[in-house]
DNA sequence: CCGTTGACCAGGC
DNA sequence: GGCCTGGCCAACG
């Protein structure tokens, strides 16, 4: 494993997120010592798609990514429900799926 | 070198 | 829960 820039830490943590629960900016933040804001934009553009669970990241309040890179919110919600995550509306999982990693 | 943007957060009300 | 504010910071033009 070489040197692995901010992103990659970010990639390789998320992917650390079980199926069937979320975990949120902050907390990944937090574990990494970068800014929140930081977090969402790696995930914006992660070049990762299926080898990374980008879905799996929501923000504090549960909520799904209005613009979620893959596909938009709709396709965010599939992929969770698909794991077994509820939802207490279009735009927010419940929030005992949420773990802190 | 700004100014702006955005998959955010903590805290207050 | 919602709405605001201030803070945050990489990336882009």
């Amino acid at each position: 494993m070489g040197m692995m820039d901010y992103k990659e830490k970010v990639y390789s943590l998320v992917k650390q997120i079980p199926k069937g629960k979320v975990t949120t900016y902050g907390a990944i933040a937090k574990k990494l010592s970068m800014s929140p804001r930081t977090v969402g934009y790696a995930l914006h553009v992660n070049p990762y798609e299926g080898k990374v669970p980008c879905h799996r990241v929501v923000n504090r309040d549960g909520r799904i990514a209005p613009s979620f890179a893959f596909g938009g919110s709709e396709i965010q919600k599939e992929l969770l429900e698909k794991e077994g995550v509820k939802f207490r509306d279009e735009m927010h999982v419940e929030k005992d799926n949420i773990i802190t990693i």
